[in-house]
RNA sequence: GGGGGCGUAGUUCAGUUGGUUAGAACGCCGGCCUGUCACGCCGGAGGUCGCGGGUUCGAGUCCCGUCGCUCCCGCCA
């Protein structure tokens, strides 16, 4: 007998009469007419298998065994079926393997959830996370964003990138976020911390020579988790001497196009557009703007300076909201709500009813003059942020966003790439009382502001640049510091002492000091780039083997506390939970 | 650290102003049917209503506490 491995999804008409060899899960057996039939699927497609009692007996015995999920292995003739059986809208086509030999690889018991079903409980999904991806939209979140991956390895590549690998065990970060930390035996008492990037290795790898780095790197963040935030995150980590930015953009861009062409089929329009993060702040209110929908912030602070409306002559910023609906007031009450859990002190607001009649509690306050400017449609609401820049651009771009969401305004087919450049480079810290590094310590500021740094820190533009996509920060980077002198400058700056300079960042200084050429890169989030790519609104649904919201894995239950002769080998007493 | 939502069969859910024996679908088990493909038909098993306390003649339902999950704010250079 000659018989050669077909996929389930290659059974193909011109089969017909050919023996072949299948294998992989199927899900349900049903018998009809004395026949047997099983569907077959591999990660290729389905198939459907037929088995005649009368001709293979012995197969048809071992497919009356099966019950759950099982694992099979077939062997037999391709056969099209007799046309008045043929369903076009079958998944299995109109061609079936006859089956002479069957063996069961593998048997399954009842599954603890169907995989069929949609909304299952994730900590079940997780805990059985093996059947969990099994799920076809599972199987084609994890296999595109390989997919990705593999463009990504190969762009960079392709532009004489190298790939080299960093620490895991590395040095405690002293800004940034809370730190995995490890300990180790050899040295009690001490700790490696996780990386959250491999930023300050990357800058020394270009440093020695390799002008040009890339990495998919692994990253570790102990900050609380998210629908779109992972502890543990996989980055593409770029790094090249003598930065061009046009050049950085362009492989970025270059990227991006072939990932959505190869993953989605979809051509996007380069270059993409750009925005300086000042104008996506008071047009968006954001420094990541989904550009899906209008509904843009209108600045009228100038316009109100004077006015009889305290609120508003008050306000360092006031600005506003055209929402083209009539809004109801228990609407408005909710979205007032809404705007003070994100730290507005109130939402004012004017609507202008069918017939163009304004409504409003702050109407009679307002001039002629103000009541002309924001004058609008019919059936049109006006809202209202009064109150420091940065406070009226966090309050309206949540608005912007709930309004969009909830309004329907966004085109749900549209891919809207952007960057957002010329972020700040420094912000202040009130809970700290000192500034601290938009970015991070590194970031180099532009040539225009450097001077700035000094006399009017929050003034000072940065060298640095995110990629959106709809609404999705999927990449970042910056220029960095090259410069010992500049670099301690900034440190000085962020209030970090000689000492501790020395202590954390010595061995950055004295690379620096040696020789070091302009350099600057970009870092991708994969597991968010593949978010957006899959439409996934749950990042955890890009990674394999996720941990669920409390940072725990509940299908191997790590964290988990550890013996005491192993603590006592790190030197590590473990003091009982205060409450 | 704070706020919202959820917790009822293996799974997804319903359960009225508190009222008899807590239901449905899918899954599971048994039988029948037989070119089926969400097969169909008949029958069956399966529940500490997350846990603890309280109110009440009576609690899945109301109250308090607690645990778990989830979404958000803080946090995330």
């Amino acid at each position: 007998m000659k018989w050669r491995d077909l996929k389930a999804g290659e059974l193909r008409k011109e089969h017909v009469g050919q023996r072949f060899a299948l294998a992989g899960w199927a899900a349900r057996r049903r018998d009809h007419g004395g026949l047997v039939f099983v569907d077959l699927r591999d990660d290729s497609g389905l198939a459907q298998l037929v088995i005649n009692p009368e001709r293979a007996p012995e197969a048809a015995k071992a497919a009356h065994e099966i019950r759950n999920e099982f694992v099979l292995r077939a062997v037999g003739e391709v056969a099209a079926r007799a046309p008045e059986a043929v369903n076009p809208n079958l998944p299995t086509g109109e061609v079936e393997l006859q089956v002479d030999e069957l063996e069961i690889v593998s048997r399954s018991e009842p599954l603890p959830f169907q995989l069929d079903e949609e909304n299952v409980d994730e900590t079940l999904r997780i805990r059985y996370r093996w059947l969990d991806l099994r799920r076809p939209k599972m199987q084609r979140n994890i296999r595109t964003r390989a997919r990705a991956v593999s463009i990504i390895r190969s762009e960079m590549e392709g532009a004489g990138f190298v790939d080299i690998e960093t620490p895991i065990l590395a040095k405690q970060t002293p800004e940034g976020a809370r730190d995995f930390v490890v300990p180790t035996r050899l040295q009690p008492g001490s700790f490696f911390a996780l990386p959250q990037s491999p930023q300050t290795y990357k800058q020394l790898l270009v440093i020695s020579g390799f002008e040009r780095y890339f990495q998919i790197a692994r990253c570790f963040r102990d900050e609380d988790l998210r629908a779109d935030r992972l502890q543990e995150l996989t980055q593409l980590d770029v790094e090249m001497a003598f930065p061009d930015r046009e050049e950085l953009f362009a492989l970025m861009e270059r990227t991006m196009l072939r990932i959505w062409r190869e993953c989605l089929e979809v051509e996007l329009e380069s270059p993409f557009q750009r925005m300086t993060w000042d104008e996506a702040q008071l047009r968006y209110g954001s420094d990541k703007p989904d550009l899906r929908f209008g509904l843009e912030i209108h600045d009228a602070t100038e316009l109100t300076r004077g006015s009889e409306f305290g609120v508003f002559a008050n306000a360092p910023a006031v600005r506003y909201l055209r929402v083209p609906q009539e809004l109801s007031r228990a609407e408005l009450d909710r979205l007032e709500a809404f705007a003070k859990e994100w730290g507005a002190k109130g939402l004012a607001y004017l609507v202008f009813d069918e017939e163009g009649e304004v409504r409003s509690p702050i109407a009679k306050f307002l001039s002629e003059d103000e009541l002309a400017a924001f004058r609008s449609e019919p059936a049109t609401t006006v809202l209202f942020g009064a109150d420091e820049p940065a406070m009226v651009a966090r309050v309206l771009g949540a608005l912007r966003l709930h309004l969009g969401r909830e309004l329907e305004l966004i085109d749900r087919d549209a891919w809207r790439f952007l960057w957002v450049t010329d972020f700040p480079l420094l912000e202040w810290d009130e809970a700290e009382q000192r500034w601290t590094a938009v970015h991070h310590p590194f970031t180099r500021p532009t040539d225009e502001t450097i001077s700035l740094v000094d006399s009017d820190p929050g003034e000072a533009r940065a060298v640095a640049y995110d990629l959106v996509v709809n609404g999705i920060e999927i990449a970042g980077g910056s220029f960095r510091v090259h410069e010992p002198d500049l670099q301690r400058k900034i440190f000085d700056r962020l209030d970090i002492s000689p000492e501790e300079q020395r202590q954390k960042f010595g061995f950055l200084l004295d690379a620096l000091a040696m020789g070091a050429p302009p350099h600057g890169g970009i870092a991708s989030g994969i597991d968010r780039l593949s978010m957006a790519l899959l439409d996934e609104p749950f990042i955890r649904d890009t990674v394999a083997f996720p941990k669920n919201q409390a940072g725990v894995d509940p299908m191997t239950g790590a964290p988990t506390p550890i013996p005491q002769d192993l603590l006592a080998e790190l030197g590590i007493q473990v003091l009982p939970k205060t409450e």
